[in-house]
DNA sequence: AATTCATTTCGATGATGGTCGATACGTTAG
DNA sequence: CTAACGTATCGACCATCATCGAAATGAATT
């Protein structure tokens, strides 16, 4: 049940991978479609509290985070954090693991890389 | 005229400057104002057709697009088109030079550089 | 200065999104 | 099996946003 990879994901990420190799953003003009799978990838990090969510995992010693330590970081109920982090595992930037009771959530550090690469060529 | 950066920006500006040096997202937990500033800029490049605005621009074999070519080209109305060229300027990513009765825009790829070092470390 | 044309601002509307309380689901412990 | 607890979903509400037509602003030409 670990990495476990929704259809919805699949889809996105591929646009995203593609990306990372060939930054089209600075090389072809985006179609509608493409720029709408994008779009959707950054509005899963442009906000508040999702940036703050990414944050505190990427900062975590261990690596990754219980959600249960996270409504009380972020200042947020438990659903609003079970929402942004569902958006975030939808987007592929993080990683959700079902470990007994608790859920965790990990980085997935080549995805921001990817987006990355997308905004800019290798710096 | 030329190169004109307003109040907003300008505070925009900074946070992302040094979120390119320093990759705060995965060197310390963002507090929720930083938070809010660096989600306001990926928000500006969370929307289809900014996205596409920046890559026509970016594409630009001159550098640079008049106004007056790209309410077509995204298949907005005008007015449209000139709310997202206003919330791309204000968001530092391209800059508006009025030249003549027509304006035109070019990127500012240091700035999608900036975002990118955000993201991701230097690659 | 008056006209013309490009662009922004205004006002309105429909859609999307963040938030939370209540509830349902799922897993573990007893 | 059942109780207890962590987490996701549901329903609702309010705020923000994309969009466009209409009107206002601004620049250049005559």
């Amino acid at each position: 049940m670990f990495f476990m990879i929704t259809e919805s994901s699949v889809t996105t990420l591929s646009s995203v991978d593609t990306a990372a190799c060939c930054v089209p953003l600075l090389q072809t003009p985006l179609d509608e479609t493409t720029a709408t799978e994008l779009a959707e990838i950054l509005k899963a990090i442009a906000d508040p509290v999702r940036l703050r969510l990414v944050s505190i995992i990427a900062n975590a010693a261990s690596g990754e985070v219980c959600t249960c330590d996270l409504p009380g970081l972020v200042d947020r109920s438990q659903p609003t954090v079970s929402h942004h982090l569902s958006l975030l595992v939808k987007a592929g930037i993080v990683e959700r693991e079902q470990r007994g009771k608790w859920a965790w959530f990990r980085l997935r550090p080549e995805r921001l890389a990817a987006l990355a690469g997308v905004l800019a060529p290798a710096t």
